[in-house]
DNA sequence: ATATCTGCAAAGACTTTGCATGAGA
DNA sequence: TCTCATGCAAAGTCTTTGCAGATAT
């Protein structure tokens, strides 16, 4: 395997294996960097990224690897209005806290924010209890988004 | 204008013309569909539903009259994961109460739940309230949906 | 009358698929 | 060794754009 910075032994490591998939240099190198970024990253940002260390990864493999890492519950994919998919890992020591999004539908920026989560965390709680009880659904995650304009935008549209 | 059921005089018509919107057939219709159908239709289903009525109405107008009634804060625009948007009526006398969404990632399916929604109501206040003047954000509208298996495919993956 | 709206065709953008080669375990 | 994974190219989908003709006000 080639050398880079952070790559080697992870803690993702075990999932890979326990699921039975291999552990490859395309698969580190996107789960490395996704774990050191805290960035709303396209599969092409994430291509683009990685190509400048491995020039060899294509974006096919980006794309194949973030639905492997989607559905393995590692990463989370969003969509925040703008024609491409977002990720972000779910878990790990670099992962953010907890958080959700605040979207501006102007200028597409999107703001991570982590306030309010602790009283939102029993609400959810409780409505992922009822709902997996009465719609008898196996609830694995939320999305929680507002959609507004940021300072910048307001000033325009006045 | 052509004759149809429910195309006449309705409650949106101001909206229009206090914009500067010409009130047209096609913007009439499709209006017309959302506010009998509570699905979370897609582009291409409201074009093939309205194309029944009026088979001169192209599926370009159809996201352009969509992408109008999103700005004007008609419609609500969702992306359930499945590559393609969905759209609601947010307001008018057919809406369906304030809800939110359970979505399968297995096939697709989408339950719209009004559970909680009281519960939740005045977090989300308390929350948007916040927010706003932190992050000087103007808020619109706000998503919360869940994600999981649900009955069917939660079979099929055990 | 005239600026807006529409439909068709074509282009654009993101994502997925087919297939032969390459690489983990 | 022997599947699984990858890369390239091509195809597939959904959505947007250009432009001439039609329409609402």
């Amino acid at each position: 395997m080639p050398r880079g910075f952070g790559v080697g032994p992870h803690w993702w490591c075990n999932r890979f294996q326990d699921a039975g998939f291999r552990i490859t240099v395309p698969r580190q190198a996107i789960l490395d960097l996704l774990n050191r970024t805290h960035e709303h990253l396209s599969a092409e940002d994430i291509y683009l990224e990685v190509h400048k260390i491995y020039p060899a990864i294509g974006l096919t493999t980006v794309y194949r690897t973030l639905e492997l890492l989607v559905n393995m519950g590692l990463v989370f994919k969003f969509d925040f209005g703008d024609g491409r998919a977002r990720y972000e890992l779910s878990q790990g020591p670099g992962t953010l806290k907890h958080h959700h999004h605040l979207v501006c539908t102007g200028c597409g920026r999107v703001i991570d924010y982590t306030e309010f989560i602790e009283q939102e965390k029993e609400l959810v709680h409780r409505t992922e209890r009822e709902l997996s009880r009465k719609y008898n659904f196996k609830i694995d995650s939320h999305q929680i988004q507002f959609l507004g304009l940021c300072h910048n935008c307001q000033k325009e549209n006045k």
